[in-house]
DNA sequence: GAGTTTGAAACT
DNA sequence: CAGTTTCAAACTC
């Protein structure tokens, strides 16, 4: 290994060592050509983060040279080709990252999302420096480049910096990727065992000085930078409509990214997604799990699906809902791009491709639509989208879409995937459905629907602009393979579309916020368990259901349909539902949901199979956003923001009682304080930031239902003798504030709580960017209505 | 695939 | 805020 170019590296962005690794000349040979436009992308960030001082010269004008850039994308992947053939698919993923970056000069949000991001995770990476210094003695060559490259980062486990995995890593990674190159993961940077860990494990400390571990920090964290450029020009990869699609579950991690000052109307409030959920995509730029879901895909097979194709209830995917403004921008630039063919290429809106597609000659699994629309979700993110919402499906990555994860999988080991995640039967039809003309599709989309827990709304009358459309409702626009009839709910009516969200959202600022919201008592790993549940004990459903006659045990409950069992904010009648009832104590509800008996399983089982198929997803949505959007959002945050969004509520004494909580949970949960919830502007205002001031607030039951959530219901139920086993009605018909005390406790014991990991999360945040003209969008409303009027008998 | 049931959302 | 209506998903046949 050479010593030298160990500093310059990361000054230059890892330019040289990677031009010294083996085989790096096909790199400089290499096709891949960063367009101009892409300059100012990360000309922001540099230009950004120059106030560090820590800016090269041809960092502040890093595009001077075509050379560097072209280097650097080469850096990039570089360790890709070098180490098996078997990644070369990520030579033409990267490639088309790069192509898809293809900018107009364009201000891009999410530069600035990443951007902040990574200023806002400049403590950590300090932090990662020294961790850095760990590893920078006889790590050979290899090792370092892939480190630099972002495999390092692409690991959560310790284990992986032992040389021996970290050879594996090099050698032949799956998630070894252009993707999972640029993980950014604060959760690891947290670890101060992490860096003991590593020196154990490689038996050589490093030597170095501090001053060149800063050094070398400050490389990586260009580096990042780097790479967050990258994910946002591949978040842009796409028309609206493949935002759209692809929104994965983990849209909320990126918008907790945002920077109160960044546009956000393409990211309506704060994203995740629920999920598509999400999302397990979106994420991947940024997050940890991101890298994770991919592994997770590698050695738990199904499970990677799940966490691209969250379900319903997790799923938001309410970032995405202004796609235009994100994607279109992204879209439109794409769309003038100078090279149709490299588009072509890129762009994954062809609905008939939705599945098996082919990019530069390489299988691989398209998800779109039907597929991601709930990824988020509950979940989806979102979403749908991913979910988003998440899954709730509900309930990110922003930028970067499910379909591009899964580009880091091999095509046949997407297609195990697939199979491990549904029956194969469903495969099959999954795979016709994707092959199918789009008018076969829209016939289908049923079939799909039920088969994969992703949905396209079939709306008669709404016209998709009502919480009834479960599209609009996710935050995404319809899409051609919904079966709905005098769609609004289309990127050309945007203006309406943004204005009824607006309308539904003052009627209640939680419209589209995600349906279930976790609190994270267990750790990825437990939640991942194999045939264990997914969800948290403590998961819930925000508003708890209503249910009479359904029992809350089919998919009528709202509850069951997110996979989360019943508490006291539902009102629901003779509850059975499997994942949990309001009598249950949390202990009870955690034993069950460890051990569920065979019974209980077998309840599920048969009402409905589908749920059972999808719990993968949500859980893979749940946790992820358990490792990073629970790292970086206090509870109280997410909140206040969600209230927030409504500007209307208010909460006062409930945000009071928060306040301490979330400061606290700040500095426990999220080192680098302020980068916490950034919901768009509309949703989350920059008083808001950093917990320094409170949103005025009209009710507290919301919140104190919300507290509620997190309040374990040992408290609930110490009052709620359980008469008939677990068959229960709901002696509150009303949501119940909880008593003071039990604010006090939460509080007091949050602090404890949150240290032992147990912590709140709303897995997607809410709302729509409420930015267009309400007489704009009204008229065109009143127009439509009037063009209706008389037929549809729309409300 | 049509019809029914259900409960959330919307309305009054 | 309660009652009613509307709506679309879930479900049944």
């Amino acid at each position: 290994m050479k010593e030298t170019p160990l500093i310059s590296v990361i000054e230059d962005f890892n330019l040289y060592v990677v031009s010294e690794m083996p085989g790096s000349d096909i790199y400089r040979e290499s096709d891949i050509q960063l367009k101009p436009q892409l300059m100012p992308c990360f000309q922001k960030e540099f230009q950004s983060y120059s106030s560090s001082g820590c800016v090269d010269e041809h960092l502040a004008d890093p595009f001077k040279e075509d050379n560097i850039m072209n280097s650097s994308m080469s850096s990039l992947t570089s360790h890709k080709e070098t180490t098996t053939k078997a990644d070369d698919t990520n030579a033409g993923n990267g490639k088309a990252t790069v192509l898809m970056s293809d900018q107009t000069g364009e201000e891009l949000p999410s530069v600035s999302m990443n951007f902040f991001y990574a200023t806002a995770r400049e403590k950590e990476i300090e932090r990662y420096g020294e961790f850095l210094q760990c590893l920078s003695g006889n790590v050979d060559d290899h090792v370092e480049s892939d480190i630099l490259g972002g495999t390092f980062f692409g690991e959560q486990h310790h284990e992986l910096f032992s040389p021996q995995n970290i050879e594996l890593q090099a050698a032949g990674g799956q998630h070894d990727k252009l993707g999972a190159s640029f993980q950014i993961f604060p959760e690891f940077l947290q670890r101060d065992e992490a860096c003991k860990y590593s020196k154990e494990s490689l038996g050589s400390l490093s030597k170095e000085s501090v001053k060149e571990a800063d050094q070398r920090h400050r490389g990586i964290r260009r580096h990042l930078h780097f790479g967050a450029a990258i994910s946002c020009n591949h978040a842009g990869n796409g028309t609206h409509e493949t935002a759209n699609l692809c929104l994965p579950a983990r849209q909320t991690d990126f918008e907790n990214l945002v920077p109160p000052h960044v546009e956000t109307r393409g990211i309506s409030g704060i994203w995740q997604a629920g999920s598509c959920s999400q999302t397990a995509t979106l994420c991947s730029s940024f997050s940890p799990s991101a890298c994770e879901s991919v592994r997770s895909a590698q050695n738990y097979g199904n499970r990677a699906l799940s966490a691209c194709i969250p379900s319903g209830g997790d799923l938001h995917l309410n970032s995405f809902v202004r796609s235009e403004s994100v994607g279109s921008e992204f879209s439109t630039s794409m769309k003038l791009g100078s090279n149709p063919h490299q588009q072509e290429e890129t762009l994954m809106s062809d609905r008939d491709h939705y599945l098996c597609k082919e990019i530069d000659g390489i299988p691989v699994l398209s998800f779109l639509g039907e597929i991601y629309s709930h990824l988020g979700y509950e979940q989806q993110e979102s979403q749908a989208a991913a979910g988003a919402g998440s899954s709730s499906y509900q309930s990110s990555s922003i930028m970067q879409t499910p379909c591009d994860s899964l580009h880091l999988i091999p095509y046949e080991q997407q297609a195990s995937l697939c199979k491990g995640t549904m029956p194969s039967s469903e495969y099959a039809d999954i795979v016709e459905f994707s092959q199918m003309s789009p008018e076969r599709n829209r016939k289908k989309a049923k079939y799909t629907i039920k088969s994969e827990g992703c949905r396209r709304c079939n709306c008669k009358k709404s016209r998709c602009l009502k919480l009834y459309c479960e599209c609009f409702a996710a935050g995404i626009y319809c899409l051609d393979t919904c079966s709905c009839e005098n769609c609004i709910n289309k990127p050309e009516y945007e203006d309406t579309v943004l204005d009824m969200r607006q309308q539904t959202e003052a009627r209640n600022p939680l419209a589209f916020a995600p349906k279930v919201v976790s609190n994270a008592t267990n750790s990825p790993a437990n939640m991942m368990e194999e045939g264990k549940w997914m969800k948290t004990s403590s998961s819930r459903h925000k508003k708890g259901c209503n249910c009479k006659k359904s029992k809350c045990s089919k998919k009528y409950c709202e509850c069951f349909q997110g996979g989360v069992g019943c508490c006291y904010g539902c009102r629901c009648e003779g509850c059975y539902n499997p994942y949990g009832n309001k009598t249950e104590t949390i202990y009870r509800r955690a034993e069950r949901w460890n051990n569920p008996s065979q019974e209980q399983l077998d309840t599920l089982e048969s009402h409905n199979d589908c749920i059972k198929a999808e719990r993968p997803n949500q859980f893979s949505s749940t946790w992820e956003e358990l490792a990073d959007i629970g790292q970086l959002t206090p509870p109280s945050h997410c909140l206040l923001g969600a209230v927030a969004s409504s500007g209307s509520l208010n909460i006062r004494d409930c945000s009071k009682k928060f306040l301490g909580q979330s400061q606290q949970e700040s500095s426990v949960l999220s080192p680098s304080g302020y980068l916490n919830w950034h919901h768009s502007p509309s949703s989350l205002t920059p008083k808001l930031y950093g917990c320094e001031a409170l949103p005025e607030l009209s009710s507290d039951s919301f919140f104190c239902n919300m507290m509620e959530d997190a309040t374990p219901e040992t408290l609930k139920n110490t009052c709620t003798p359980s008469t008939e086993g677990v068959k229960s009605s709901s002696p509150n018909q009303k949501w119940v504030s909880p008593p003071k005390i039990r604010s006090h406790e939460l509080r007091s014991s949050s602090s404890q709580g949150l240290r032992s990991g147990w912590k709140f999360i709303m897995q997607d945040l809410p709302s729509f960017p409420s930015l267009a003209p309400y007489s704009k969008s009204q008229a065109a409303i009143h127009q439509n209505d009037g063009d209706r009027k008389g037929s549809t008998g729309y409300q």
